[in-house]
DNA sequence: ATTATCTATAGATCTATAGATAATGC
DNA sequence: ATTATCTATAGATCTATAGATAATGC
């Protein structure tokens, strides 16, 4: 249980020696999220990724050492995915100048329009999260670094916010906002009242909410 | 893809003939709510269910004609549970002297207190959902009936409300609520910022959030 | 010579059934 | 006599491997 593959990844990926070699794994990794994204890690299999890829089933095995190593490799590119965005999403340097309307904007823009392209690799994640505590952990870790990123630049535009308690108003418009780009974003499922409202609609109504719960004065 | 196993439940449910039979088939369907709820559709085997229920494979087959069957079964479980909650919940004599902010606790607190009891079944649904478009518009509808019967009890109180378009804000906010009750109650995933907090700060912030969108009146 | 890929198939796991045995209720 | 249950196993599906063939790059 202490011990988590992340440490020794190369047990599970070989690493690719000719450029032939890389590029396939890239595509076998590609098809796989497609695949992922579609019907979930168990509704995959092995042949379905081989398939899509255009390669066979034995090209999978030379590359990844059983189907758990496909799910850690696209979990971790996941990790790399979000770990890169968060930095650059909350660099203070991009943000002078910008209120927090401009930023709660800039984040839900951001999610609507980009947050389907890692639909597999998050899927691959959750799957993992459902059966090993350790990677459960590192999972969670991804939204904490964003939220406390983007709590950082809220706070220091504290003097926008008229809230009494700004950090945990501030706590709570991030929850209020993932919560419902998870569910806008989730695919197919839960049809909800504003779900066949245009996304323009539904930000304006997101960023109004956040607008009065925070109490923020327009400057 | 018109014919849904809806409308001839009979071929997929063996009604018991014996005190013993309706016993079993009760039994059988607990244990593949608990597993469904632990471990999913995919993660539950036959023999899972049969174990937990202290049966045979056998019996299950004697109850159910596949795999498929006690999935739908416990999908229609989901649905009599939220019809029958829905049609008392959204009742107007229940809510007599009520203010919306009554009212939204209530949501709060019942989903809260119980979703997880129905959480099995729920997930059944889900992944019926995923498959099935026409069992994805029937679940859809579940939540749909409800949000609808307490957009009228709001409505109902629509001079608490100072909010200049008051049902399309009552349809935000009653999405809103949807999705934190969904992140905070879907188990193990996505920690949160608020989600190590009491129930009773995410139910005092939600309700504040709900209150000053609304632009409610105190009464 | 080494690395990557393919085909064919062994092995594991799960669904579903057949046939025998036990319990129920007229 | 009928219904329900059990044990044992056939059949289907998926993961993983073995061994042969093809491509790469020193």
């Amino acid at each position: 249980m202490t011990e988590t593959p992340w440490t020794s990844e190369l047990h599970w990926v070989r690493p690719g020696q000719q450029d032939r070699s890389r590029k396939t794994q890239e595509t076998l990794l590609e098809a796989a999220a497609e695949l992922v994204a579609e019907r979930g890690v168990e509704g995959t299999t092995i042949a379905d990724i081989a398939g899509r890829a255009d390669a066979s089933v034995g090209a999978v095995y030379h590359h990844f050492s059983d189907k758990k190593a496909i799910t850690y490799a696209l979990f971790d590119r996941f990790c790399e995915m979000m770990e890169a965005t968060t930095v650059q999403a909350v660099d203070p340097s991009r943000w002078t100048g910008a209120s927090i309307t401009d930023i709660l904007r800039g984040y839900l823009v951001f999610v609507l329009r980009y947050s389907g392209e890692a639909d597999g690799f998050r899927r691959a994640g959750e799957h993992l999260a459902r059966s090993d505590e350790a990677l459960a952990e590192r999972f969670s870790q991804l939204r904490i670094d964003l939220d406390c990123g983007l709590t950082k630049l809220l706070l220091d535009r504290v003097d926008e916010i008229g809230h009494p308690d700004p950090a945990v108003a501030i706590g709570f418009v991030l929850d209020q906002f993932s919560s419902m780009l998870r569910s806008r974003t989730d695919g197919e499922l839960v049809q909800t009242l504003l779900q066949d409202r245009s996304d323009e609609t539904f930000m304006e109504a997101a960023l109004e909410s956040a607008r009065v719960f925070l109490q923020l004065r327009d400057c």
